[in-house]
DNA sequence: AGCCAGGACTGAG
DNA sequence: CTCAGTCATGGC
């Protein structure tokens, strides 16, 4: 866990999800698809003050004001309807924290998968932040900081960038929870697409711990994970 | 003025 | 199945 250690050591204890609540946290997990978070708090903001950030008073809101409610957060007629269908899901499942405690975590995630508009992200996101379900996210940051290393390949498959961090870590939320929240931190700071800092990543010189020949695909050691 | 941000889905080929 | 195109606002 060398480069988890380091990025701990770095940015500290996250304890993320910048939500009140788990349903919050579904909430913001479609909203911020391939969005900013700062135009995805406008329109929570929104649905707070218009008091419909609830499974219920969402699914009253005729679909033409929760996309005026989203507006702000792009793509919102998609969002919209995305949005409905989790939602409908939540109301439907009662309260999920609860209603899912004893289901296994891969028929969940499949049930998750099924909802139009929620796709292995986002998925994972709900898993991980709103139920406590060890499920890694990846996400864009995660690829291009693990790419950028040359640690896994540009083309690599979204299942394929979880196992390398679910086949080398002990399974925990908690530990995923800090990891991919530290992840995020560090590739908003050092590894933007535009203008990477590359000079000043505290993983600069990770790239030269000898990467042992790896027991599993991808070629990255359980250590250096 | 572009380019980018914590993706997912669709229709071609 | 791969993949370019699509969806859209706000910040830099």
């Amino acid at each position: 866990m060398a480069i988890y250690r380091r990025l701990a050591r770095r940015f500290g204890a996250r304890h993320w999800w910048p939500a009140e609540t788990p349903f919050e946290v579904a909430v913001g997990a479609v909203l911020t698809q391939n969005t900013a978070w700062t135009n995805v708090e406008r329109a929570i903001t929104n649905l707070r003050r218009a008091r419909t950030l609830t499974p219920r008073a969402l699914l009253r809101l005729p679909p033409a004001r929760l996309a005026a409610h989203l507006r702000p957060s792009g793509y919102f007629n998609i969002k919209a309807r995305r949005l409905r269908a989790l939602v409908a899901w939540w109301a439907r499942r009662g309260d999920p924290v609860v209603t899912t405690r004893h289901q296994p975590l891969a028929a969940l995630r499949q049930e998750l998968l099924a909802i139009p508009g929620v796709g292995p992200e986002t998925a994972d996101s709900i898993l991980l932040y709103a139920l406590g379900r060890p499920a890694f996210v990846v996400d864009a940051y995660t690829r291009r900081i693990f790419a950028r290393h040359g640690w896994v390949s540009w083309d690599a498959t979204y299942d394929e960038l979880q196992q390398v961090f679910t086949r080398a870590l002990p399974r925990r939320a908690t530990l995923y929870n800090e990891y991919h929240a530290l992840l995020v931190e560090l590739g908003k700071r050092f590894c933007a697409k535009r203008r990477p800092r590359c000079d000043a990543c505290p993983l600069r010189d990770v790239g030269t711990i000898r990467l042992e020949a790896s027991a599993h695909a991808l070629g990255i050691t359980r250590r250096s994970i």
